[in-house]
DNA sequence: GATGAATGAGTCTTCATTCAT
DNA sequence: AATGAATGAAGACTCATTCAT
């Protein structure tokens, strides 16, 4: 029977994660020593610790629980029936980052950005992260095929290469909306839906 | 040593970028110790500050470098006349990227990421990355508005949004192929080229 | 380790502050290394950051602790009713500085001339500094008021010109005994005794 | 043969000590570089260590050079006759080191500061300074004996002694007048005279 | 003779992690 | 369980001096 409750466990962990990611996106994740998140969170070093083994383990567990989540959603949209056209997914998705980038002392583009970056050096990070992205990029392909069978895409379309072109743009909205900051999830679906719109070329 | 010719100097300078870039790649921007730079250079320490006076100028002009010399690439693409047509651009800025990258010890992308990581603390290096990527996306503003002009875009499109649009696919490229490294410019060029020639949503 | 007692912490700035006082007399402050200064405490780099933050609050400290400690002693000789009079005020304060050289590990003179030199290019150690021998030259010229209402010094003698010449006297002691290192107390007081005892010039 | 002219060498050695003196009284012996000093002398660093073996050899020099021709003035003021009374002898020699003081870029307490630190951790110059403060003190108590002679001192006086009292006012006087910088030599002058009206005590 | 680029040991300082209390 | 003082290896950067040109 531990010491503590689970449930104060858990509201001890996501504590020390709310004082990590505020920490990350102020100074990313190697200007960030472990005792200003100690000191953010309102521990002592000794209780970061006991929760988290390493500063790795901490970087680890903050560019990956959101990810989890947001995948999450992200499925869920993408299992829609009828799934949404290209525009409107795109939309959707990029609201969804969005959103969760609103939220308190958090910006989700922020840390991805970080977490790609840290991804290069770190293997298990890189490995978890592309295993996100490479489910994510599966389901935009079974979508894809949804889409060219329903007629939205022609019978010769190749679902892959649409995959990409759709990961690339969601992908690109966080760089982008991190970096100059006046993208707005409507934009995307606009742009798409005029490019669609357009003559074949 | 009398004064050193500045050819030498800029031979030099290059001499450093290059072994900064190649363990910029490996280790990310702060994992790497300028001592690992300085091995890597067959310089001393006090060689390499007397061409970058601190870490962080270092790190800026790794950056930045080939920053400018890809925008001048992608510029020259963008003023072609007749523009080209949407996906063909896409796929063509891709292909710059791509061949960028292809160079010995360097690797645009992984840089890039970095970069985009360090932004968010060094406000120098942010404004100046701000300030490509507007002019980028200022170009792909004009190039929409030719697209429109030429019956390649309705005549109701907006071009800001197409030019976002396209921005973000080019930019998630980037993220993509560095975090899953399978994908092609031409992967981009036939995706974009499938949904255009979707039926209109 | 948790919270230390107030009495330990203070004893463990004492054993750093000692530390650096035998460095500093032996090589100087500047050549005296932090590491220097680590090792003779018989603590680790991290702990002596902790109680002093910069080898500067090192320096500060080192040289203004005895200060204040000498000061309040000073203080006391010269308020001492009735003032003792100029040749024995001079062996007095003179021997107190004597004695503070005396203790273990520790030369007052030599601190002083360190930290004179010193407070030529720090701001703060120079303005502490001067706030003391300022205060002191008070003390010395309400001494000398003294004397002249008591008829020791003629009715039209110039308390701040004799304050001046006093605190010359004191504070050449302690150059004179630093460099050449054999003047007592009593040589002082002997001379000025001496001199005072001569014809009116 | 020299290949340079015996004048013009002197001139170089004269433009690099007033460069050194320069950088040094502005932040001290340590804090102040080499490459300030090449800097500020407007030569080269191989030529200035051609006229200086090392920093040592300069600083050694920086210190040294003024001393000795003080040391020459301060003789010829000591060798007068009749001797100046005690009173105007301590004003004179304080004026004479005001008056050094008063040069272009050049503040004799300050370097004299600079030089009792140095002299600490640098046998060479203790010994160097250690030989002119013993000089002078010689040749004050030579004076005090002329003075007894004279009755101006009581016959039982002790000249050591008074010479002694002498030498650490003067010396006082520069640390005075370095730290708190309002003290006049006829302040010195007026205060021992002051001191020496009184009554016996 | 003169130059100033290059060297590399040494400096101050930080910080992830541990463990005595 | 919790604390936070202590560790010490490693980091960025400097600078007295040399020597190829």
């Amino acid at each position: 029977m531990p010491r503590i409750s689970d449930e104060r466990r858990a509201a001890r962990r996501t504590q020390i994660l709310e004082a990590a990611w505020s920490c990350f996106q102020k100074d990313g994740l190697h200007a960030t020593s472990m005792d200003d998140i100690v000191r953010a969170s309102g521990l002592s070093a000794g209780a970061v610790y006991s929760y988290f083994a390493s500063k790795e383990e901490l970087i680890f567990a903050a560019v990956t629980t959101s990810l989890g989540a947001l995948s999450g959603l992200v499925a869920a949209v993408l299992e829609a029936t009828p799934p949404l056209p290209p525009d409107q997914l795109v939309r959707r998705i990029a609201a969804l980052v969005a959103e969760f980038t609103a939220r308190e002392s958090y910006d989700l583009r922020r840390i991805a950005l970080l977490g790609w970056a840290e991804a290069q050096r770190n293997e298990r990070l890189r490995e978890t992260m592309r295993g996100y992205y490479a489910g994510f990029r599966l389901g935009l392909t079974e979508t894809a095929v949804r889409w060219r069978d329903s007629g939205l895409l022609p019978p010769d379309a190749a679902p892959p290469a649409v995959a990409k072109l759709v990961l690339a743009t969601v992908l690109g909205f966080v760089v982008q909306s991190a970096l100059l900051g006046d993208v707005e999830p409507e934009d995307l679906g606009r742009g798409l839906a005029d490019l669609m719109a357009g003559d074949r070329p």
